[in-house]
DNA sequence: GCGGATCAC
DNA sequence: TATGGTGATCCGC
């Protein structure tokens, strides 16, 4: 919504540019260039964004260092190679010049400013500009002449220029007010391509035909609106586009369609003029001594030695004058995305509240064009500017707001733990989904459902599982009905009143807390456990590692189980398979030792969030028994192997498309899995064993695809409930309970997390899930 | 497929 | 006090 399009017109090659300096010539109520250098620099030096972005012009330097030694030991043999290579290449281009088409590019200049100044006139004669204290998006030609500019933060531009008027945007009256000037667009060509509210491409080739045989009072002007617009008339878009900026503002320009005219535009015209040349394309090649499309040209076969074959023919188009001389329709969307930037969040539980939102507002987004994706990723902006991005793909298209936060939280969970104990410190945080499904794709999932449905013994067993509708809702719906109030507004006001009102205060940090998705598991694994303690002293586990259901052993038989399994040759095969992990037993036994003891800090963090009781002294009760039960573990391997190896043959079993499968379960030949479900029983995940607060079969299975994603291991890791058979114990439903519970999972979590590695990335496993 | 970067608007 | 949001693409793993 930002535009930035004004790029500056004579950029210097060091991080000035980018702050937005420029090189206006002093007027007469405006600033001269130094003055306006010293006061940007003045806002912007200590700041945490100039100090990334010293940090990211270290890196293009090192960039444009490698490339240099790159250069210095090209031949002039091989160079003589690649001239002759890319001579035969510009042929072959220049052979098919095409000049046949005429291309404009419409720009609305000021486009915003524009438009707030034709509805209010009083600020016509004033300095103005469009945005915010934090970001604007356009300023008019007064604005201009302090240096104030778009992409430039409203609290410098008030310094560049006091009596600066900075106007709230209100994009539904551009849109309205773009509407109307496409209306007009289209009479010229029903084809054209929009860019944004203010710019677009037109191919008149045909109009002005047609309009050879128009009478003469017919023929009125190109475009007439109130609006200054730039148009640049050229053979083909990339030169039109730089056409529409040579006589700013309200200015034409065209390029004949003879190929000398095109040359000569194209002889002195910096490299940066051009769209798809940026601020480091520029600075690499100002290395190579390349500022103007000429030289550009000249350096063709150095090019394509340094850079790859779609930057070299990309940059031998530019150098020859060429470009599209097509309008491409609007290709099919290829990924939908939402991010915020907020002030500082640091607390794990508004960030899970905040993901959840966004993954909300995405989802409603998708719904509107009906889409839905396989890869959900979440970008983590920290408060130094530092950018983050991390995804997942599951095996079948998600769309709703809890398929995608299962996916989302899992990735930023991950995220929280490999900070931990210091707190992500975040300023953005965004979620996008991708990888939408062809029309092919479609079609093939179609019949997957269908052939699902069959197999699945059909009626009685969907019915049978599924909830309906109100049973359901109980799960859902705390997560979608408890956003009256957004994440932001209820931060806003946490703030206003942190000074006044404490206990108001409170209130809203336990609403966030609620809708909490980490939090929910745990209160729920309480009751859990407490109706299994009722039941019975022993359960059915399944073993991660093996996926055999081990019945009616106790936890300690089973935690012994789950050991030989991670000891036995499997698991050594997979850290053989990566040869980064030369961890002898003895590291990890280290490993094991640090990691737990971190556990076991972070559950006392989030509990003592959460009003539970539970003291320190838990804590390190927790790492004793943590490093019994791992000894025990491993002295007693060989009773223990036996023990697996008798093991009758499961009931679940995953089925796994590839090796890495056969690593996890290779005890047995891979076989479909029978996962049973009868009515009003929850799901349990078959890999990480968890129990799962959902009737809704989709949300299930995207859960198992992260669980399998992430692999078995870090899983355990980082989930904070593990079903444990509790030693009755007349405490059972207190917070110290809880904290027993979580005590032995440690110990199950080190272990786990020692032989990590295991877990391939990629490829993706599947699932399959029949009901009998 | 993932993650960092670059670019446009 | 304070430096944006959305989408696409490329490159090197």
């Amino acid at each position: 919504m930002y535009s930035t399009k004004e790029k500056n017109d004579n950029d210097k090659d060091d991080l000035l540019l980018r702050m937005g300096l420029n090189d206006n010539k002093a007027g007469m109520e405006g600033l001269d260039k130094e003055k306006i250098n010293k006061i940007i620099m003045e806002a912007t030096k200590g700041s945490k964004y100039y100090g990334n972005e010293l940090k990211k012009e270290k890196q293009v330097n090192q960039r444009i260092k490698n490339m240099m030694q790159q250069k210095a030991q090209i031949t002039s043999q091989q160079l003589r190679k690649a001239q002759l290579q890319v001579d035969r290449f510009a042929m072959e281009l220049e052979q098919g010049r095409d000049l046949n088409n005429t291309i404009v590019h419409v720009d609305m200049d000021a486009f915003y400013a524009a438009v707030e100044m034709r509805d209010n006139p009083e600020l016509k004669d004033k300095p103005i500009a469009v945005g915010s204290m934090s970001m604007l998006s356009t300023s008019n030609y007064i604005a201009r002449r302090f240096g104030v500019r778009a992409a430039m933060p409203g609290f410098i531009a008030k310094r560049l220029c006091p009596q600066l008027i900075i106007v709230p945007p209100n994009f539904d009256k551009y849109r309205a007010v773009s509407k109307e000037v496409k209306e007009i667009l289209a009479d010229y060509d029903p084809n054209f391509m929009a860019m944004s509210l203010d710019e677009a491409y037109l191919n008149i080739t045909k109009h002005l035909q047609e309009r050879q045989n128009w009478p003469e009072d017919k023929r009125k002007y190109f475009v007439k609106t109130e609006n200054a617009i730039e148009n640049g008339i050229a053979p083909n878009t990339m030169l039109a586009k730089v056409c529409s900026d040579k006589n700013k503002p309200n200015g034409q320009y065209q390029i004949l369609p003879n190929r000398q005219a095109v040359m000569g535009f194209i002889k002195d015209l910096p490299i940066r003029k051009v769209s798809g040349i940026g601020k480091v394309t520029e600075k690499m090649l100002k290395a190579l001594g390349i500022i103007t499309c000429t030289e550009l040209y000249q350096q063709r076969a150095l090019l394509s030695l340094l850079f790859s074959e779609t930057s070299w023919h990309y940059f031998l188009h530019i150098s020859l004058g060429l470009g599209s001389t097509h309008l491409a329709r609007d290709g099919e969307r290829k990924s939908m995305s939402v991010e915020r930037t907020f002030s500082e969040i640091s607390k794990a539980e508004e960030q899970y509240s905040l993901c959840q939102e966004l993954c909300s507002e995405l989802a409603q987004d998708l719904q509107k064009e009906k889409l839905k994706g396989r890869t959900v990723t979440i970008k983590l902006k920290n408060v130094n500017f530092e950018v983050k991005t991390r995804a997942s793909t599951v095996s079948s298209v998600v769309s709703t707001a809890e398929e995608i936060f299962t996916i989302a939280k899992e990735l930023l969970r991950t995220e929280i733990d490999a900070d931990f104990p210091r707190p992500l410190r975040l300023r953005l945080m965004g979620v996008r989904i991708s990888g939408f499904p062809n029309e092919e794709d479609k079609k093939h999932q179609q019949r997957s459902i269908i052939g699902f449905l069959q197999a699945g013994n059909q009626a009685l067993s969907v019915t049978g599982c599924m909830l309906e509708k109100t049973d359901k809702d109980q799960f859902v719906k705390p997560l979608e009905t408890s956003h009256k109030k957004s994440f932001f507004d209820k931060k806003r006001s946490e703030r206003k009143w942190s000074h006044q009102d404490t206990s108001k205060c409170e209130t809203i940090v336990k609403e966030s807390l609620q809708i909490s998705q980490p939090f929910q598991v745990l209160k729920k694994t309480s009751e859990n456990l407490e109706t299994s303690d009722n039941s019975d002293n022993f359960q059915i586990f399944t073993c991660p590692v093996c996926f055999r259901e081990q019945r009616s052993i106790s936890l300690e038989a089973f935690n012994k189980h789950v050991d030989v399994c991670l000891d036995g040759p499997s698991i050594r095969e997979n850290s053989k398979m990566n040869s980064s992990n030369a961890s002898s037993t003895e590291v990890n036994l280290k490993e094991i030792t640090n990691h737990s003891f971190l556990l076991c800090e972070k559950q006392y963090y989030e509990t003592h969030q959460k009003n539970v009781e539970i003291t320190s002294v838990d804590c390190v009760n927790l790492v004793e028994t943590r490093n019994n039960s791992s000894k025990a573990g491993s002295i007693d391997t060989e009773h223990s192997k036996e023990e697996c190896s008798s093991l009758p043959s499961k009931s679940c079993l995953v089925s796994l498309e590839n090796q890495d499968a056969e690593l996890l379960s290779r005890h047995e030949p891979l076989q479909p899995c029978v996962y049973q479900v009868t009515a009003g029983q929850a799901l349990v995940c078959p890999v990480c064993n968890l129990e799962q607060k959902t009737s809704d079969l989709m949300l299930f299975n995207v859960h198992v695809d992260v669980c399998l994603n992430k692999g078995i291991i870090q899983e355990l890791k980082n989930d904070k409930v593990y079903p444990l058979n509790q030693p009755k114990d007349s405490s059972r439903s207190t917070g110290l309970k809880q904290s027993t519970e979580r005590t032995k999972r440690v110990g199950l979590t080190a272990k786990y997390s020692a032989s990590k590695k295991i877990k391939p990335n990629n490829p993706r496993y599947t699932l399959d899930i029949f009901f009998k």
